[in-house]
DNA sequence: AGCACGCCGACT
DNA sequence: GTCGGCGTGCTC
């Protein structure tokens, strides 16, 4: 049947579903172009539910009249998404194949996702005159009006802030005013003034480029390779003055535990504007204010992890990825974007620069500057006169290990605290042992639930699954031979801190890992907790980026031998970058630097290479091997997951997805296969590669597929989501 | 994803 | 006799 068309406003919302929703514009109103990019309040599903949307369209709609609901609330006045920004959201969810809705989800601080008011950050309050400073000096009534007045002599404060400290706190204000104590005002963002301090001076690589950097205008992808301490940050804070000079702005991302107040601390002293910092650490209010400040152009730059690369700009200038190889600008859940490469579609849009740096390149950047497509600057020599730290390998095959640690690695620790300096222990794994076995028949301690050996913790007092989180009093005897001989086999931080402890007495001594940091910058905490005297550092990957230690001169690898043999394609670089990262630590000051590597493989390709090459051989060697066997960034991936109670269900659904795909030229569907990890928190996990040696036919694929996958039944019994350019194949 | 509607087991 | 299990279908 048809119907006369209505005007109607297209609504994207957060649901699952790969379409928008029409809704009627509210009584009295007109759907034009002005709605494009502001939120609504609308009615969705049954009952009386409701949901906050973003029009993303006007236009027509030819469905039964009597079918469509209006809009409740039209919450913004101007839009809060709109051009560039916008459109880069519109591709975002075409190349993950997310729906729209989810994106724009994504995309918005979680108070303007709940439809709150865009937070004024130049906001009313009140403020105290000099009078009233005078009165709240002398004594006087006690009362409320007394108690604001003091409040006010402390600082201008803001009313949504009186309202939480004072409620009632009005008529207060009012009785001040009249006799002149107090009156209104307006609180700007910064009141602060914001002193700039000197630049150092450049080393001529630094200087290159910069100048490199003020050459280049409109888009231009620029990948910054200088190795670690050779002052990458220097040359950021240079190309964004340059930008803050122009009048524009910058958004500076950096990864998930580079941003320490330390860093923060950096570009506030240098730079003489207001720098927002946007992560998950800030309360949701910090975060919209940062995201508005931004966005109204009262913030000169914004630094943030992950999603700050979804912050509007109102004069864009720069974008910048500090670490771009970092694996935690990938998107896990949800909507699984790659933050870099978002940054490199918002710079093309804006036609602005964008620096991508790092000591340690990921492979996909790394071709892309060799291959032209990006400019490549280098650092190659350490900032201030430093030199690269001396890496020695130390062959521990048929070496007795106390605790997991050879008698030369201990003797290179007393060594440097002799000489007064610091010394990091470094291993990726953290609690006591990796694992309890049973010495006679070889049981080894599993989770119920995943298939996982659980970690040893607590000196052996207690049992973890790092996967789910169970956990188990360890047995007193072998649950299958009854044997008492259950031992913690393997060494973690935890039993690395307690052998070091044992060996040295005397020392400063400091973990760091998950364990020790979950409070928020405890991670800076402890570092200062080292001082400047000798110590230890003992902890996981969490140590390898972001700080300058100056005393710190020796970094002891324990465990790079797991890392050796991993089936992930993506292993070889991943261990090579986290070496190269955590054995920058050492000798970032005058004193030199050393670094010394305990493995039963001495003889593995990977670091000899590294040892004698660096990363860059390293890097060349895994290109070649990636265009050998056909992966990134020389083929383009695809990964369907698939979870749920029982494997059969998982199963099902993936072979009939597998059977479902439509075939293309160059566009390959491998056969269903499990999990590398197939049973995790008590649930069967599988997936589905799909591989290609172009992208738009496999992109092409998977529109074609994917409305296939929704219909399917055997859908409904499984969690399923696509991975587009996955990063882990597990 | 939520949410409601809808037909079959162990409890007050 | 009901509360509730999650299968199924829908959301302008």
């Amino acid at each position: 049947m048809d119907f006369r068309p209505v005007p109607v406003l297209h609504v994207a919302l957060p649901v699952p579903l790969p379409r928008d929703f029409d809704y009627l514009p509210p009584a009295g109103a007109l759907p034009g172009p002005d709605w494009v990019g502001c939120r609504v309040r609308v009615p969705f599903g049954r009952g009386d539910g409701e949901q906050v949307g973003v029009v993303v369209g006007v236009g027509e709609s030819g469905a039964d009249p009597a079918s469509l609901k209006p809009v409740l609330a039209r919450l913004d006045a101007q839009p809060l998404l709109q051009g560039e920004l916008l459109e880069s959201l519109r591709w975002t969810a075409g190349y993950y194949h997310a729906p729209l809705g989810e994106v724009l989800a994504t995309a918005l601080p979680g108070l303007l996702r709940a439809g709150q008011p865009v937070p004024d950050t130049r906001r009313a309050g009140w403020r105290a005159t000099p009078a009233g400073r005078d009165a709240a000096a002398a004594p006087g009534r006690k009362g409320r009006p007394r108690e604001l007045l003091q409040l006010l002599c402390e600082q201008d404060l803001a009313e949504d802030e009186l309202d939480t400290r004072l409620p009632g706190w009005r008529p207060a204000a009012r009785s001040l005013a009249e006799r002149g104590l107090a009156g209104p005002t307006t609180l700007e963002p910064a009141a602060a003034p914001l002193a700039r301090s000197e630049a150092p001076t450049l080393t001529p690589a630094q200087a290159e480029a910069v100048a490199a950097l003020r050459g280049s205008s409109g888009f231009q992808p620029v990948l910054l390779e200088g190795v670690t301490g050779s002052g990458k940050t220097e040359v950021y804070l240079q190309a964004i003055a340059d930008c803050l000079a122009a009048g524009r702005q910058a958004l500076v991302l950096v990864p998930e535990i580079g941003l320490t107040p330390q860093a923060l601390g950096r570009f506030r002293a240098r730079l003489g504007v207001p720098v927002a910092a946007f992560h998950s650490g800030l309360s949701d209010g910090e975060r919209a204010r940062a995201w508005v400040d931004l966005a109204e152009g009262r913030a000169g730059v914004l630094v943030g992890t992950r999603s700050a690369v979804f912050c509007p700009m109102a004069r864009p200038g720069l974008l910048v990825v500090d670490e771009e190889h970092d694996g935690s600008y990938k998107q896990q859940d949800g909507v699984r974007y790659h933050a870099r490469d978002l940054a490199l579609v918002r710079a093309s849009k804006l036609g602005i620069p964008v620096i991508l740096g790092s000591a340690t390149p990921s492979l996909e950047s790394l071709h892309n500057a060799l291959s032209g497509r990006y400019l490549h600057l280098r650092l190659g020599q350490r900032a201030g006169g430093a030199s690269p730290p001396r890496v020695r390998v130390l062959d521990v095959r048929k070496r007795p290990l106390a605790d997991g640690l050879s008698g030369e690695l201990l003797d290179a620790v007393a060594a440097c605290l002799a000489r007064g300096e610091q010394a990091l222990v470094f291993k990726n794994r953290r609690g006591y042992a990796p694992v309890l076995i049973c010495h006679d028949c070889g049981w080894s301690a599993h989770c119920r639930r995943c298939d996982a050996a659980m970690t040893v913790h607590a000196g052996g007092r207690r049992l973890i699954c790092h996967h789910c989180g169970a956990r188990a009093t360890p047995p007193d005897a072998c649950p299958d031979c009854a044997s008492l001989a259950l031992q913690p086999q393997g060494a973690g931080t935890e039993r690395l801190e307690k052998a070091l402890a044992a060996r040295f007495p005397g020392a400063t001594l400091v973990r760091v890992d998950r364990e020790t940091t979950r409070r928020r910058d405890a991670l800076g905490q402890h570092l200062a907790s080292l001082g400047d005297g000798p110590g230890i550092l003992v902890g996981t990957q969490i140590l390898a980026k972001g700080h300058d230690l100056p005393r710190l001169t020796l970094v002891a690898v324990v465990g790079v031998d797991e890392g050796l043999f991993s089936a992930d394609f993506r292993a070889g670089e991943k261990l090579a970058q986290l070496l190269i990262q955590v054995a920058g630590r050492a000798g970032r000051s005058t004193l030199p630097g050393e670094v010394v590597l305990q493995t039963h493989h001495p003889d593995h390709p990977l670091l000899g290479t590294l040892l004698h090459g660096g990363y860059p051989a390293v890097a060349a060697l895994a290109l070649a091997e990636r265009e050998a066997a056909g992966f990134p960034p020389y083929a383009y991936l695809a990964l369907l997951r698939a979870e749920a109670g029982t494997e059969a269900a998982v199963q099902a659904f993936l072979q009939e997805a597998h059977a479902a795909f439509p075939a293309r030229e160059g566009v390959r569907a491998n056969a269903p296969m499990p999990a590398p990890m197939a049973r995790r928190a008590g649930r069967a996990r599988g997936q589905l590669l799909l591989d290609a040696s172009q992208r738009p036919p496999l992109h092409a694929a998977l529109r074609e597929w994917l409305p296939l996958l929704r219909a399917m039944r055997s859908a409904r019994k499984v969690r399923w989501s696509l991975d587009v350019d996955p990063t882990d194949l597990y």
